[in-house]
DNA sequence: ACTTTAAATAGAACTCATTTCTATTTAAGT
DNA sequence: ACTTAAATAGAAATGAGTTCTATTTAAAGT
């Protein structure tokens, strides 16, 4: 495991520090995405002392290199960091449990199209969230915690 | 014109007040998308004194009734707003001038059967912001303000 | 028009996620 | 081991958004 981080992060030129394999290592082993802070308190219970400056950071620099990728919340429009060393996806976000699962769907190509053809402009990038009910939840009618 | 924003403001069981109906007015007169500040901005020209929570808290309490509605912005995610008392719709947000489009193209129908039928979950809503260059910077090839 | 009252507002103070700064530590190439 | 640029801790600053309280105002009833 610890192999492959190394290997990820020296390809990217970043150095391969404990507390980045930390960081991707927690990631990595969450089904769900995660806030900075989250993040934070699973460091302490690793490390004496860890900066949140340093969580900040390190996300940062691993989502401009799209190692991770980041989701704004809806409500509070606070950054939530999600691993993801894949290919171009979109996530279903549990609006009870928050748990995120990727969606192997995108219209990308109709969309490039739309606004090709009606708007004259390009399209560089898009955000596609989809908020719900997952499959636990639905069956627990657990749905409290709406948006 | 204000008779208009009257009638909206009187069917949503809202008190018709000169900021409201300011509020109203910018935002509808406004092709690109604006951030509280700079609405609070526009308002001071009108009125010897407004606060920002006021701002804030109508465009909250428009948005909640689907009057306006919201855009983060991927960058830094601050909140912005768009006039729009229309039905389901996206946006195209020119990274360059940052002026916003709608687009009227939703693959809603796809999402929700793909959800359900591979994640067995339940769609409730979804945000889709497809960021890119618009026509008019294109031509001017004026692609500096990068996200 | 005049009263009444609940909603709306101003302005100050506060919250809290995120960023910046600076001195110290550390990874990794020589 | 030595060197140096990158990474970090911890404190302090920033700034969008919110809360609080006293005051004002829209609008419903008289």
């Amino acid at each position: 495991m610890n192999t492959d981080f190394s290997t990820i992060l020296r390809s990217l030129n970043l150095k391969i520090t404990p507390k980045r394999i930390a960081i991707l290592d927690i990631l990595m082993n969450e089904s769900s995405y995660l806030s900075p802070e989250e993040i934070w308190t699973r460091m302490k219970k690793q490390f004496r002392s860890v900066g949140l400056p340093t969580i900040y950071r390190n996300l940062e620099e691993l989502s401009e290199r799209n190692i991770i990728s980041k989701v704004t919340h809806p409500n509070r429009q606070l950054y939530y960091y999600f691993c993801a060393n894949r290919s171009h996806h979109h996530h279903f976000v549990c609006l009870s449990c928050r748990n995120v699962e990727d969606i192997n769907f995108c219209a990308l190509d109709e969309l490039r199209r739309e606004v090709k053809r009606k708007h004259n402009g390009k399209v560089i990038s898009h955000i596609l969230q989809v908020n719900g009910y997952c499959r636990n939840c639905l069956n627990k009618e657990g749905k409290d915690n709406e948006i």
